[in-house]
DNA sequence: GTCTATAGTAAGATAGAC
DNA sequence: GTCTATCTTACTATAGAC
């Protein structure tokens, strides 16, 4: 099962899966992923080491597998509102993107747990790198979305600017979660997405 | 010698001081944080782990120093381009804060080994978080210069502002590290400079 | 201030029974 | 698939001579 295949759904092996996943989750984002032991997390999920090894193949693994299952939830959320926008007729990019960077400072704000762990860094090695790319490539796709726009031009830019918008999403996306009420991070994120659309116009 | 006093300049304890920054800087770039170990920045100083203890008190002080000394250094490169700047009778805070930018992104071009080994995260516990409020304070000290144009009110931008651009500036850098030579980080960087006069103009 | 040698400790990983 | 027990490795940190 460290192939990277699932167990079936509702056998015992995803429920230990889960559980591993959910202890892991508290575990981390209490102490952080170095100061946490396999045996804190396989105790909190009542499951044991070798299950864990089983499962994941190994500690970073199963930090980088939290970190893949939230990373997919939040492209859901955004794929989503854009979805909806795009149902509600709305056609400029610049504001279909802009619903999807909503969405997703949303998500960072209702799963600012995993958000700060994140953030704080001290991951296993090569994790900020991994995380990089995976954000980068999710905000290529999305900036494709502005290179729709009637002028079908924007190449001098690309670079520039997928760089300037990936570091400015997620970056805003930490700072939304690090916010103590959610007011301020309501406040906070409708500002940011001021800026993110003017960027964006940049295009 | 742990409680931050320097050697005197010229003493066996400075040149001490030196080989262990300077072997560190070695063997942290090359292997990363967690992979090196005391005994190959010691062996690499010709020095003793008795030593690197007495003078930064650990691993992970070794590390924040270096990091330290680095930040110094590119600030003073930034605050060097605004001065010059200024005495061509530059008065626009726009392009003085720009001019600091451009000089930061060279900064990280020319020590792109530290710059990459920063970015790549897997320093000691709490290095991601103090590297933030590090660059934070020099970017919120530097967006002051933005507050300084003719209509002197930017109050309702300053927080998101100040979180863009030192972001973005912050992670440009990276950026510009990791380009494979120095023509397409010369382009970078313009193409980057561009983008962030057009978000400093927001203000 | 600098060094060597050693102690201490902790934790990730594996093997093999059930 | 799951578990327990053990192993083994590696490094930080300290104590104390020079």
């Amino acid at each position: 099962m460290t192939t990277g295949q699932l167990p079936r759904l509702g056998t015992r092996a995803a429920s230990t899966r889960e559980a591993l996943l959910t202890s892991a989750r508290e575990v981390f984002t209490v102490s952080g992923f170095t100061e946490s032991s396999i045996a804190d997390v396989v105790a909190g999920a009542g499951a044991s080491v070798g299950s864990l090894y089983h499962h994941f193949g190994g500690k970073s693994e199963l930090y980088m597998a939290l970190f893949e299952e939230y990373q997919q939830r939040q492209e859901t959320r955004a794929a989503a509102a854009v979805r909806t926008a795009r149902s509600e007729d709305e056609a400029d990019p610049v504001t279909l993107f802009v619903a999807g960077a909503r969405a997703y400072l949303e998500g960072c704000w209702v799963e600012r747990d995993l958000a700060r762990l994140f953030l704080a860094g001290g991951g296993p090695p090569g994790f900020e790198l991994a995380a990089r790319r995976r954000y980068r490539e999710w905000t290529g796709r999305n900036s494709a979305l502005l290179k729709q726009g009637p002028d079908d031009d924007g190449e001098p830019w690309a670079a520039a600017l997928v760089i300037v918008l990936t570091t400015v999403i997620s970056e805003a996306g930490h700072e939304v979660a690090v916010c103590e009420d959610e007011d301020s991070a309501n406040r906070l994120a409708r500002e940011l997405l001021v800026l993110i659309a003017r960027i964006a116009d940049s295009a």
